[in-house]
DNA sequence: TATTTTTATTAGGCTAACCTAATTTATTTA
DNA sequence: TAAATAAATTAGGTTAGCCTAATAAAAATA
């Protein structure tokens, strides 16, 4: 019923694996994530399967049982939650409150989340953009809107195209931009709709109104 | 400079039992206070010694350094910050917190401690009555009052006794009460100056106006 | 398909932090 | 002070979670 803090930091790990393309994490995309030796994964995964948190197939990799969810779930909710406490409350800024958040995702108590919740304000996001799981395991519902929309100073995340041309995706390609990827819209161009944008942390790029108009964003 | 979460809870452990009474805390004395074997307590010590934290005497016991009682200061800061937050921003009683700010007391980052106390609204005491370390080291100062002094409903924690018969002495051994106790008001006769407490989490007991004008607390 | 490359796994080790049982050292008490 | 008791220490062991190096299996490519 608990996990260790390793457990819990696997179970993340296959969590945001799982939500940027396929639903199965190998064993050294884990790795990867975790910064960790491929042989230390394979360890962690016969105990996780052990535990009926995930199920494992050699060639197609983990994937999070209904109780693996169900905690890796409660782990994201935990981390969003205390990153709008830290931003909201605290005044750190967005790029100063991952690692404590990664830290504060772990505190355990029954119905800390919960309290949590109520004293934000039921947010529904993180000072990211990310949603925040309810505690019965539902995401909120992400309103599509296109790179456009967002305002100067404020960070969004990548959801998909609406422009599914190579052009344009080899652009992606090139840019370094895919799902998930953060982008910063640091300022706009009235005059021709075009705008300047921080690639995830420190990439600075301008980019068009047609550009800005094909991705879609939250 | 960073402890490992292990080494905080000894430091912890050794700063509390140097503030009740001696200022040397015993192998046996921290492994009690930790709920280890104290063959376990000489491992740590003599890593805690290597790193400079503590002093160890094989029989007057450890005593912190300076270096090790900033670090335990620190930790004893934050535990009672965050018991604060959990208290009075969370809305969780006095005896639920303990167990959470133990988790949070170990979380890191430079100016955490720093812009809690602020959000908190620089707290002196923490909703036991336990004074909050400054960023300097610096305790509050402890105003004495007698246990007369505290309203119902409060609790309080002994600091001392201004009686220091043998007869009254003896009456507070054998309703285990000491240095440190937690005693917690339920009501007060007006009547006769008398009291009814409870004695740490459960023991319920009527005392006499004598007696609650002799012992001191915070 | 044969070869190369990548990925997964196994075997064997390491360290932190605990443990028990045996022993040594201190402290109390007769 | 000698014996009894209590405390500290040593020796040896366990487990979680990581590692490297070697090997096996799968996937990609010629």
């Amino acid at each position: 019923m608990t996990q260790t803090l390793s457990e819990e930091n696997y179970l993340k790990a296959i969590f945001h694996i799982g939500k940027q393309g396929q639903d199965k994490a190998s064993a050294t995309s884990i790795a990867e994530a975790l910064g960790n030796n491929p042989a230390s994964v394979v360890d962690m995964i016969k105990k996780l399967v052990e535990k009926k948190l995930i199920q494992y197939d050699k060639t197609k990799g983990a994937k999070l049982t209904e109780k693996g969810l169900k905690a890796a779930l409660l782990i994201v909710r935990k981390h969003r939650l205390w990153e709008v406490f830290l931003h909201d409350k605290l005044g750190y800024h967005w790029d100063e409150i991952h690692e404590m958040a990664e830290q504060l995702e772990h505190i355990r108590h029954d119905d800390l989340a919960d309290r949590l919740v109520k004293f934000l304000g039921f947010p529904e996001y993180d000072p990211h953009g990310d949603p925040i799981p309810k505690s019965d395991g539902q995401m909120p519902r992400i309103p599509k809107k296109t790179l456009s929309e967002v305002e100067p100073g404020k960070t969004c995340q990548v959801l998909g195209v609406k422009d599914t041309s190579t052009a344009f995706l080899q652009y992606l390609l090139q840019l370094n931009i895919g799902i998930g990827t953060k982008l910063r819209v640091r300022s706009k161009i009235e005059f021709d709709g075009s705008m300047n944008l921080t690639i995830g942390k420190d990439t600075d790029v301008s980019v068009s109104k047609k550009f800005v108009e094909s991705i879609l964003v939250a």
